[in-house]
RNA sequence: GCGCGAUUAGCUCAGUGGUAGAGCGCUUGCUUCACACGCAAGAAGUCGCAGGUUCGAACCCUGCAUCGCGCACCA
């Protein structure tokens, strides 16, 4: 047995032990294996992705349960891999390339920018999960899955394919969300409403006249005001009034009513439009009048729909904007032109005011442009099995961890609206559709078909044959990920594994990813048997905080005040980082970070070694140890009731996926019971010449090492490792022992004798400081008792009082001025003279809170009503301690008394 | 507008009806034979506000305020 260096060094010890858990092939699940599965799947981080706080949260706790899954005896599954991202990456190789080369990816053609995304993924690819690795994940490696694998990618196909024959895959011409920036339409989820502070354009639509001819121009200023010249318009969106094909108003608006069905002047790119009305139209707002624009909003979409209105486009892809009937406008950027506009409509005296306003704009997740609402083709997917979806988490078939994330996932499926999933990125799975090649040659994209252009189609996964073209559109990202439960199980791992047992995920995907995928195990059925039970992707949904920064705002690249992981690690440890952060992350709550925190995780690594170093020192440890009931000294058996209680604590708080709580209870037992309490206390044995005591408290520190580094190893899996081996508590590694059980002694014994001893000690340690008696500098004390169990701890005593002396004698005569507390087994004294003034002082003190509290406890007792019906048990404890405050109280009062 | 969450010590947070807790920070003392990434002691809180239920409320109920999130609206 190497004697452990002064300090933990996790530099050399954490890669160590990585290796040889890898070379064994440890994390590698036996799909025939008899042991009960427990199998977990990663949530697939972006393929080029690099390991944020949010991943070392997540991971931290996908390891902790596979873990301790192992220590339990099941056959643990914890399935890793990546995601291609779709539109995540593809931008991010675009401004690459726009940054570098000065090109697009429409100068590179779609074969050789996907060449390029391919030579990126190369060289970023694959990062984070070494990164992984280094947090000390137990992957099973040998079935990484990636969304583009060959099989993976076929399934994503067939799934397309099967749900195009049963009609729940159509394409359709409807409102979407189109990114200008990225150039592809978004899903719903996809879309960020943030509020904007704009403009509410007052613009002046001139009524046409009975006659049909419009009022000459030089009128009409004058007649804006009272007459029926004109109706007001209040617009956010000047820049698309010339895509106005109607003005609405409410139908019993009083003050429109008699104007529906005539007609106005559209001031931009001049026509006549319909007035008409609609219950949408809320006549509150602004004039109550509004302008109708159904191929820019959704809201006018449907408006449009109802009264039959034509649809006018004037936006390009990109967002300028496409009318050559306004040049002044054609091709300008849509915000520039809505600046424009309303100067166009000023100089005609269309204007009438602009207020500020502040309304909610959508922004695309990914490249953090505006969305435009946009009239497009697109394939849309009609949600299937929604409403089991929302059986299997109402029933609790499925579990959410907190459980208030089920309302919101409820909340979802009830709204639920079909997801458009062709995206205009070239970067994922391509649409399994094809097309007559006439046609499809004039296609750029789905998006930009007119509807007159629709081709012979054929939905397969090969080509029909020559003539047929491939719709140049991919698939949302998550449209692959909704498989990720089971596609990335072959048959055998599929029938050991699934339904996983747990998913751990930020809520923020409870949309994007976990509906969607208990949607697909629900409508596939990848199960053994078509029971429901089989076929739900998990048992348990686990939703972490996010992590913020220190002044609570979200962590983000640009922003910077994102720590990095990995320099984490470098300078605190794997296992320091786990266990600081798991420390600190309540359940459902958002997470401040500090790096505070995780500097406490690592010194408590630190402790841990300190530790097992003092235990190693007096003497190598037995194998198995295991404690003799008969010899254990009073501080054993608490030392051993706290270690119980610390077991059920920690097990009640992993049922509710607690882990706060889990590392919370091992630090306390550990630093403050084992520690600070035990050890020291137990130092008078391991010091004594009685060697048989010597060996028993040998044993108990043995016990307690043994079952903390067990109950440690799922969050700190590196330095238990090492200590396991180095302390040879079983020839296996500790990966594969099970969790302490609960030493059956009787706890009950002893227990207030030492809560007794203890409350000596800290009173004598306060009298020492309030003394300002130096630690260093031995004192005398005495006790005033005869207890012989308080005699026999006299050598422990003095220990831990650090005293010179310890006189136990219940006559025990004191000069005035000495310094005495009160304690439950007697009054203790620091024998040395001080100042009687200050001594004095102290002591008043002392009586004045002895008062209060016995004043509170009594006044309790005097309360017939509490006395009456409150449990026996609180009435008995509060008796106890009014007759324990008034005998502290008479003996301190005693002692002011003898001061003079 | 609807819903969810939060509000406890300077900071970060525990605390599901019976004497207000931890870590950090702060003050004081200590290089004592595992650990200064440490040991010991201490100061510090009208538990957001107002009602109610109860013998008793940080905790249960109602309302309000503030902050955050989601959904809807968003001309």
């Amino acid at each position: 047995m190497a004697e452990l260096s002064k300090t933990y060094d996790p530099k050399t010890v954490e890669p160590k032990w990585y290796q040889r858990w890898i070379d064994n092939h440890d994390f590698e699940a036996d799909a025939s294996s008899s042991k009960p599965p427990f199998s977990i799947v990663i949530p697939p981080p972006n393929v080029t992705g690099v390991l944020t706080l949010g991943h070392v949260l997540n991971n931290t706790i996908q390891d902790i349960l596979a873990r301790r899954a192992r220590m339990q005896g099941h056959e643990v599954l914890w399935l890793p891999g990546t995601d291609h991202a779709g539109v995540a990456t593809q931008t991010a190789v675009e401004k690459h390339l726009r940054r570098t080369e000065k090109k697009t990816r429409h100068d590179f053609g779609r074969e050789e920018f996907l060449r390029r995304v391919l030579e990126w993924q190369d060289k970023h690819g694959g990062i984070i999960l070494e990164q992984l690795k280094r947090l000390g994940c137990s992957c099973d490696w040998s079935r990484l899955r990636y969304t583009l694998d060959h099989d993976y990618v076929r399934a994503v196909e067939n799934v397309f394919v099967d749900l195009y024959a049963k009609g729940l895959i159509y394409r359709g011409r409807r409102m979407i969300n189109w990114d200008p920036a990225a150039q592809t339409a978004l899903s719903d989820e996809e879309v960020i409403p943030k509020p904007q502070k704009g403009n509410l354009y007052y613009v002046r639509y001139e009524i046409v006249d009975e006659s049909g001819a419009s009022v000459p121009l030089a009128d009409r200023e004058t007649q804006a005001g009272g007459s029926r010249h004109f109706l007001e318009v209040a617009t956010t969106r000047p820049e698309t009034i010339m895509a106005d094909t109607a003005l609405a108003v409410h139908p019993r608006d009083e003050r429109y009513v008699d104007l529906i069905g005539k007609q106005v002047w559209r001031p931009l790119a001049r026509e006549k439009l319909p007035i008409v009305g609609d219950e949408a139209i809320d006549p509150k707002f602004g004039t109550g009048v509004l302008k109708v624009t159904p191929a820019h909003d959704k809201v006018d979409f449907e408006i449009g729909q109802r009264h039959k209105l034509p649809i006018i486009d004037v936006l390009h892809p990109d967002g300028r904007i496409n009318c050559a009937a306004v040049p002044e406008l054609d091709g300008l950027d849509r915000f520039e032109a809505r600046k424009k506009a309303a100067e166009l409509l000023q100089d005609r005296h269309l204007l009438s005011k602009i207020e500020p306003h502040e309304n909610n704009v959508g922004f695309s997740e990914r490249s953090e442009a505006a969305i435009e609402p946009r009239l497009s083709e697109q394939w849309f997917l009609k949600y299937p099995k929604t409403e089991a979806a929302l059986a299997v988490v109402r029933d609790h078939l499925i579990r959410f961890f907190p459980a208030h994330w089920e309302k919101v996932y409820a909340q979802w499926l009830e709204n639920i609206q079909d997801w458009c999933i062709s995206r205009q990125v070239w970067w994922g799975h391509r649409i399994p559709a094809w097309y007559k090649v006439e046609q499809a040659s004039r296609l750029q994209s789905t998006a930009e078909r007119k509807p007159e252009a629709r081709a012979t189609r054929r939905v397969q996964i090969e080509s029909p044959g020559e003539g047929w073209t491939q719709d140049p559109d991919t698939l949302d990202t998550w449209f692959s990920s909704w498989l990720w439960a089971y596609e990335t199980m072959d048959e055998k791992t599929r029938e050991k594994f699934y339904p996983t047992s747990v998913l751990v995920t930020a809520p923020d995907i409870i949309f994007f990813w976990v509906a969607r995928m208990i949607i697909a195990g629900l409508e596939f059925q990848p199960g053994k048997s078509k029971r429901i039970e089989e076929n739900i992707p998990f048992r348990d949904v686990f939703l972490t905080g996010l992590i913020r920064d220190q002044r609570g705002r979200k962590m983000s690249k640009s922003l910077g005040n994102s720590p990095d992981p990995i320099e984490l690690i470098d300078k605190y440890g794997a296992d320091g980082v786990r266990f600081g952060l798991m420390r600190i992350a309540p359940s459902g709550q958002d997470i401040r970070f500090d790096e505070k925190q995780i500097e406490e995780g690592r010194n408590f690594a630190t402790k841990l070694w300190n530790a097992a170093r003092f235990r190693q020192m007096h003497g190598p440890s037995a194998a198995a140890p295991k404690i003799d009931n008969h010899s254990l000294s009073i501080y054993a058996v608490e030392v051993l009731a706290r270690l119980n209680e610390t077991i059920d604590a920690v097990d009640a708080a992993y049922r509710e996926y607690q882990f706060n709580i889990v590392a919370q209870r091992l630090y306390d037992f550990f630093w403050n019971d084992y520690c600070d309490w035990f050890v020291e206390a137990a130092k008078t044995d391991i010091f004594s010449e009685d060697e048989a005591r010597k060996k028993s408290t040998l044993v108990v520190m043995d016990v307690v090492l043994s079952a903390v580094l067990r109950l440690l190893h799922p969050f700190m899996p590196h330095i238990t490792e090492e200590l396991w081996s180095i302390f040879g508590f079983a020839e296996t590694s500790i990966q594969f022992q099970p969790p302490p059980e609960k030493v059956d002694v009787d706890l009950a014994q002893h227990r207030q004798l030492v809560a007794a001893i203890y409350e000596v000690v800290t009173a004598g340690r306060n009298l020492r400081a309030e003394a300002h008696l130096p630690t260093n500098q031995k004192a005398k004390f005495a006790l005033r008792s005869n207890d012989p169990e308080i005699a026999a701890e006299q050598s422990t005593l003095v220990r831990l009082l650090s005293a010179s002396e310890l006189i136990v004698e219940l006559a025990f005569k004191a000069g005035p001025g000495t310094p005495v507390a009160a304690t439950g087994r007697g009054e203790l004294l620091l024998v040395v003279e001080v100042d009687r003034a200050s001594e004095g002082e102290r002591l008043e003190k002392e009586i004045a809170k002895l008062e209060e509290e016995l004043r509170t406890v009594a006044a309790k007792l005097k309360n017939r009503s509490f006395v009456d019906r409150a449990p026996a048990a609180v009435v008995e404890e509060h008796r106890q301690r009014e007759k324990n405050f008034a005998e502290q109280l008479t003996k301190m009062k005693q002692a002011r008394d003898n001061l003079g």
